[in-house]
DNA sequence: CTGAACCATGGAAAGGGTTCCAACTGCTTG
DNA sequence: CAAGCAGTTGGAACCCTTTCCATGGTTCAG
């Protein structure tokens, strides 16, 4: 038996048409009136229909979420930010995992699939290459999170600030600095400048200190522990000798360059001073200095820009700026300044 | 303006009860009178409007396919085969990728979430651990593919039927053999016997022919290239000398030895004999033995599956089994015998 | 030739919401 | 104290399709 909104009036006392619009945040409602009507909601343990919602309003109060296929603590918490905004104003995710380019472009142009959302959220992905004119092929809204373009509202972190604070911090040190990257594409079907704006940061920062940073310095290796470890190699041959200053463009790479300093036996901070990039909640177990970016904030004004447009806006796109910063810890530790 | 069915009957000069008749393949519907509608609805251009159906028809015609994330060529071709067979009859598909365990639980308990399907696929898991009871929490209908269980219907590929095969087949040549196959799990939320399979089915098969298999030439890696590439220094260092017979538990792996095999000078299909696994396209590009199976064939069984039950079929649960067979190519060739 | 059985068809009702309009309430204001 | 007004509320109409029922026309056996 599915419950409808009619249960919900009968069993609250009142209309469907003031259910309705405690459903739909529609101002004119008494506290009081809609205290009863989501207590009764609560009771029923009501969930509307989308698909009615749609026949009768014209929308799904449904949102596509196009992710790369990558399972990394930074995309859940993205979402997590996404869909806790979404869900405050009665929209769902619908998340859809961008296989493959034929895929997304499929989908897209595609009118017979379910998820006819209202709007498209897409996630670290470039438009350039794909759609040439930097538009994607759909009538409905969109925002990007994780990425930008001027064609369409957007959230991103300042990947190369990011890069400029690990610089100046790592040129503090003494000893030759290096930097950790992902050159490839996170996925076929998403390209992204996220590495690249980084190190560009870096190597502007650290070189206006003064430091050199050729491109034998910099080491561009896939996304796992196991190329990281390697890449410390190469690091260590090249200088022969410690101590070393290290940039790891992510969290997991320096993880696994502090792994293999446990292996060879080299000290994170003293021999090796590693800094990683998106402070994933483990870093704080290994003790690792790293950049940290407000991932769910971004999710959440990602949502927010797309809600907006939803209801109607339709001002010039619009970015938002996310900051990152340095979060200190035993992998990389600035010594106490005295004031002799 | 959204055209509607009533425009159709309308043009078609019949009543609307025949136009959905006609949307729906209903049987009695004169061909004649068929004919007549579905030339006004491309006169027309009409497209149903998808939500109109699920709200008449109380079905969603929606089917959730929980897939891990891991963007292999092997994902792309199951889904296109249950797609294809959803959509004959009338399914959208909504994909749902599984980020993580907390995830997976939260959506399969929530009836919250946009996609109120009408049914689940779920691809390469294996219940256990997750649900110990080895029932998924929810009152739809659940097909498993690339996995069984004794509670669900479910298509698979014998994958130690595919170890033997491969076992076999290098039992014929000289020189060791090795496995190299993945142990850690796909994805955090994901577990999966698959490769254990195919290694049992492969020492099982090698032994049976006298030749010997001990753990030290099974080598048990990451899925990618460049630790197959560390896994075949393992292998010559091991056997210090050549021929040296390799079995990669997935195409990938194999590629990743066959690459490095370039590298080091060495001959794949004399020095260095490789029997890969899934048979990728790009497999006869690079000349790779290996094991074929019958993806998309797996992925529409299951999509069959579920649309039996979801039309009202209530037998015991049934699995539908594929057989794998050997693809031989110049990374592995038999001699041809030669009858003297 | 007459019913019975069947097929094709039209159209009303149903499905679960949203929206609009009319009606009611409770105040303020002249 | 009456009129005016803003804020709430109920409920009918509507969104677009499916499904069910009634109707009319055929076919076929007796």
């Amino acid at each position: 038996m599915k419950l409808t909104i009619q249960d919900v009036a009968r069993l609250a006392g009142v209309g469907v048409g003031t259910v309705s619009r405690v459903l739909n945040n529609h101002p004119s409602v008494r506290p009081a009136t809609r205290l009863k009507i989501e207590e009764a909601m609560r009771a029923l343990d009501y969930v509307p229909n989308p698909h009615a919602r749609r026949v009768a309003g014209g929308r799904s109060y449904t949102v596509s979420v196009l992710l790369p296929v990558v399972a990394t603590e930074f995309y859940t918490r993205l979402l997590d930010g996404m869909e806790a905004t979404l869900a405050e104003s009665r929209y769902d995710t619908a998340l859809f995992p961008i296989l493959n380019e034929e895929r997304l472009v499929r989908y897209l142009s595609s009118n017979t699939l379910a998820y006819q959302a209202d709007g498209v959220i897409l996630a670290t992905h470039n438009l350039g290459e794909l759609y040439p004119n930097g538009r994607l092929p759909t009538q409905h809204p969109v925002a990007l999170v994780d990425a930008r373009s001027p064609n369409y509202d957007s959230s991103f972190l300042d990947n190369e600030m990011g890069g400029c604070i690990a610089g100046e911090f790592l040129a503090g040190f003494d000893g030759p600095i290096h930097g950790i990257f992902v050159r490839e594409p996170l996925d076929r079907a998403f390209s992204s400048t996220v590495f690249a704006d980084r190190m560009a940061g870096f190597q502007r920062a650290v070189e206006a200190r003064g430091r050199t940073l050729g491109p034998e310095r910099l080491h561009a290796v896939a996304l796992n522990q196991d190329s990281a470890r390697t890449a410390l190699h190469r690091v260590l041959e090249a200088e022969r000798g410690t101590p070393v200053n290290v940039f790891a463009a992510a969290d997991n790479l320096a993880r696994g360059v502090l792994e293999e300093c446990a292996v060879l036996g080299l000290k994170p901070g003293l021999d090796v001073r590693v800094v990683g990039f998106d402070n994933h909640p483990w870093a704080a177990d290994i003790g690792l200095t790293t950049i940290e970016q407000p991932v769910e904030a971004m999710g959440s004004a990602a949502a927010r820009l797309l809600i907006r447009r939803l209801e109607g806006y339709s001002g010039p796109p619009e970015s938002i700026r996310f900051e990152p910063r340095l979060i200190e810890r035993a992998s990389a530790r600035r010594p106490i300044k005295t004031t002799s």
